[in-house]
DNA sequence: ATGCCGTTCGTACTTAGTACGAGTTGCTAT
DNA sequence: ATAGCAACTCGTACTAAGTACGAACGGCAT
């Protein structure tokens, strides 16, 4: 008879709940639909169960987006050790932006989570590790710390607009920018824009290597008067 | 009769609603209470009228949100045009940092505005007009610009979300966070906390300018090699 | 005075998070 | 096998928040 009870069509499509499922699933929700579309419910909705079965997996919603963030900390590459420090550094925050760049939605939450994962701490502990191998002293590995995250996060950020604004309100937009956009009031947005930003081979991403490579030579230069 | 109508009173403490009155307390709510308190009824409360009361003045929350991000922007001092351009952008980077200190609510907000207000554009504007006084090329303007608001954006955000930290919560947090905290799993933050970053003299605030050098120098001299 | 227009606001609908407690399931020890 | 227990699920309902609708109101030109 068990094979028969009320729920069975409900265990074949439901594997049962869990942490890792429902934090899977508001990943998916997240990246797909928006922060903004991941509710309890809607969450629910697409575990195939009812809102408050989530609260036994996850104690709320900040709980979960915890989770979440603590998720995307995973998938970032943590600074190779067989690589000299400036390589290492570079694989790790570019793989940051690709990551910060599949999890939009997580940017402007990475900071603002209270509660640090063990991912999180274990990607800093790696990072520190490398600065520290570099030859960094401490006052100097915290200002190559906190620079290189600022340059990571913010283009993240930027690039994550961009991404929305490409959406499928692409053309609405453009056309109300557009017409707010008096060329002689702004010159040189208008020469930019048109002479170089809406050029078809114009990649907002590429000033990333550039900036990247800009800090890490500086912070190569400090590194080397400090140890002279 | 006039004097004695029935929201005389009303009168006296409302200098009646428009637009900038109501944008004037949105900032002064969310600069004190944080963005999440910023609702429309409490919003209404502090203004002495009704939720819908606020609806003349102001299409929705979104749009208020723009409002506030307007005004955030208005008060970022542009690039002074009697300094040359690194100081100019020295400046203007600092000024931007430290507004963004003042409305921390606003940094994720900034670049997730789909409607650029009049300050924003002429913002941006004079940004780019001293990019181009420094002998920028396009194509090295276009990094500048994005390297140097991926910073300072950035920056503002791990900002922030420190001052946060250092709310009343600060105790438990930092309690919660030592308990996590192994110091034999985490070595190196270990170490930077103990030796570096808990020192009394320690401030988060100094890479910023640091961070600022590096990327003038990295600029100037990119100006230098493009001007050959 | 009269009637119009911009404002104000009472009411109520909708969406979202989640507290409470009842029901259900499946594991474990007998 | 089965009783008992703990873990899980979920129905109901409360609260907070954004805002649609339309009535009421106040000042002003006629």
């Amino acid at each position: 008879m068990s094979d028969a009870r009320q729920d069975g069509a409900q265990d074949a499509r439901r594997p049962r709940l869990s942490r890792e499922r429902v934090l899977a699933v508001a990943m998916e929700l997240a990246d797909r639909d928006g922060i903004e579309a991941l509710t309890i419910r809607a969450l629910a909705e697409h575990l195939g169960t009812k809102p408050m079965s989530l609260y036994h997996h996850v104690a709320g919603k900040e709980v979960l987006l915890d989770g979440m963030v603590d998720i995307v900390f995973s998938e970032i590459e943590k600074p190779p050790t067989d690589l000299g420090w400036r390589e290492a550094l570079r694989v790790r925050c570019r793989s940051a932006r690709e990551v910060l760049g599949r999890h939009p939605w997580s940017v402007p939450l990475l900071e603002s989570r209270h509660h640090p994962g063990p991912e999180l701490l274990a990607h800093h502990e790696s990072v520190l590790s490398t600065l520290d191998r570099a030859g960094m002293p401490l006052p100097l590995m915290a200002h190559a710390y906190a620079v290189l995250d600022s340059f990571v996060y913010g283009f993240a950020m930027q690039e994550a607009n961009l991404a929305v604004q490409r959406g499928d309100e692409d053309a609405e937009l453009a056309g109300e920018i557009a017409a707010a956009f008096d060329p002689d009031a702004y010159p040189m947005m208008t020469r930019f824009a048109m002479e170089h930003a809406m050029r078809p081979d114009f990649d907002f991403g590429d000033s990333f290597d550039y900036g990247l490579d800009l800090l890490l030579d500086g912070l190569a230069r400090a590194v080397e008067r400090a140890g002279a």
